[in-house]
DNA sequence: ATGGGGGCCTGCCGGC
DNA sequence: TGCCGGCAGGCCCCCA
């Protein structure tokens, strides 16, 4: 699920829990979940005290008074749960272990974050703060959709002569960081944009439409994911699954919500992923 | 240089 | 009930 919005919901969930307290200790129940995650993880965790807990695209940065940052994806699948333990929890394993769970941060505060990942797609690493934008998966990403820098300028920039579709420019992260497919799908809705056109081929009027409604939908998403972010005590504590209603996405031969347009939403595939949109009010 | 497709994994859902 | 194909919100990497 994790595109921006989502993943800014779980760094906002973690912050109260996970700044300014100590990692009593961490679990590592496999080598690896994408790649194989850094040497001796487990041991330079344990002992650090959380800094601050920052975002950049869809990865969420843990920066630790040890100068290390720890590097967390979520891909497709990953979650964050939360959970209050006992003291002492952690030193007789007596808490009963999810399918999946493959990370487990036990926080002096007594309480315990547990990353899950079925897919395992998503990744941890480890990298001194410093350095942490020059990491590899950091260094050629694109500019943050909600910061300062992105503009009508920049977009028409990326767009000119470029022959992908929109879609598939705005899914590129090394030209705007955070987007996936289902907000890509909702931005192009929105725009009344055709998810096919040929980026170069869209007028520098209708490029400049673009950068507002990426904005509004990302900052709405936020707003909902937020609102939606419950006390961890009164629910299950899991960050990073709640749903919104999307406005095309997943519609397939629904009528189009566009106003005055009675299209029916349609479904198809670019380069191997669903793309949903309306032909009518789209082009 | 850039675009498209394969591949990484598991789970779930619908159809037969 | 069981099996199978198709699908899933990410992204790196290889190939043309």
């Amino acid at each position: 699920m994790p595109e921006l919005p989502e993943v800014e919901t779980v760094r906002t969930g973690l912050e109260p829990v996970m700044q300014n307290k100590v990692i009593l200790k961490a679990e590592v129940n496999r080598p690896d979940l994408r790649w194989p995650f850094p040497p001796n993880m487990a041991q330079r965790l344990t002992g650090a005290c959380v800094v601050r807990l920052r975002r950049r695209a869809k990865y969420i940065l843990v920066d630790l008074d040890t100068d290390e940052t720890l590097l967390i994806h979520l891909g497709m699948s990953g979650r964050m749960l939360i959970s209050d333990m006992q003291v002492g929890d952690f030193q007789l394993k007596n808490f009963v272990k999810e399918k999946h769970d493959h990370v487990v941060l036990y926080m002096a505060n007594n309480i315990r974050i547990t990353f899950n990942d079925a897919r395992r797609f998503g990744m941890m690493d480890l990298v001194p703060t410093p350095r942490v934008d020059k990491h590899k998966l950091l260094a050629s990403l694109g500019l943050e959709p909600l910061g300062n820098s992105f503009n009508e300028t920049y977009l028409q920039l990326a767009l000119v002569g470029k022959k992908s579709s929109i879609k598939n420019v705005l899914l590129d992260q090394r030209i705007i960081a955070g987007l996936g497919n289902i907000y890509v799908c909702e931005v192009l809705h929105h725009a009344h944009i055709s998810p096919k056109r040929r980026s170069g081929s869209l007028s520098k009027k209708r490029v400049n439409t673009i950068v507002p409604i990426v904005r509004e939908v990302l900052s709405n998403a936020i707003l909902a994911g937020g609102s939606s972010l419950k006390d961890y005590r009164q629910v299950d504590g899991e960050l990073g699954y709640f749903q919104h209603s999307f406005g095309v996405y997943g519609r397939e031969s629904l009528p189009c919500y566009t106003d005055n347009c009675d299209g029916i939403i349609k479904r198809i595939q670019q380069s191997g992923r669903s793309t949903f949109y309306c032909p009518t009010c789209q082009t």
